[in-house]
DNA sequence: TCAGATAAAATCGCGC
DNA sequence: GCGCGATTTTATCTGA
């Protein structure tokens, strides 16, 4: 039956994107890993870096879930966005 | 062999530990999600509601990390906590 | 306005007995991970014990299934459960 | 102290590579995302598609180890791999 | 169906 | 170099 045919033939090529994107996704993570590395080999200390980070983007985390409150009491107050 | 019986017996008392406490953890559960239909029995809106949790949640967060990393700094500079 | 202020009010009382339930709610989770830990401790291996909480857990539910089509059955053929 | 001023720009600079990283990765998982979005709109099962996507991932690995053990092998026996 | 919460698994850097 | 603990990431599940 030529249906399954197209249909395996379809799978193949989204996993085969998957699978592209997992490895741009893996070199980008090791990546991170090196600056970590290279920034400890200049005396930082990676706990504290990632603490940094960490923090950074709670502050981003947080702005934009005030903002999406302030959204949804302008909704429920009737008023345009 | 009485080695394995022993085992098998500590085995299970782990196991039963765990699911009593995950009982216990999903009665919670459940009483809050009673607590969000009461509150929207009253009129409350629980999406709003849930942001305000989680708005409250990340100030927490963000606070506690706040006062680790001050810890990881005060370490690395051989001061004590 | 007062109806304003019984309604803050009100709110407050909801959320905060919310974050005092998912506070016990964590106490709880807390306590699960320990158990896992003394368990590990004393030579068994994690993950496993996670596979047959999930099995034993599945268990369960299916069974709990079972009598709920049962009940279906009986109801259906006007048979006291 | 100029010391501290060039350690906190390298740092500044380090933290800010990082977030630019970890920024990209998030594109590309949402990049994935997508595609498994738009696989299940064809009609295929996401879950299944993880599944396959994850044996695949262990062959390789399972592939590369092999070929690792053979190089060991042929570089103790004084053979060019 | 969709986001958001939770559970489970994997990863990483460190100390021994 | 390896296990441990902690963090991150993935996967599943729930509920609006």
């Amino acid at each position: 039956m030529t249906t399954n045919a197209i249909e395996a033939g379809q799978l193949k090529a989204f996993i085969e994107r998957i699978e592209r994107l997992e490895e741009e996704k893996k070199t980008i993570a090791d990546d991170i890993k090196d600056v970590y590395a290279e920034a400890k080999g200049n005396g930082f200390d990676i706990k504290i870096m990632r603490k940094i980070v960490s923090i950074r983007r709670q502050d981003k985390a947080k702005r934009e879930e005030e903002e999406e409150i302030l959204d949804l009491y302008m909704n429920a107050l009737g008023m345009a966005g």
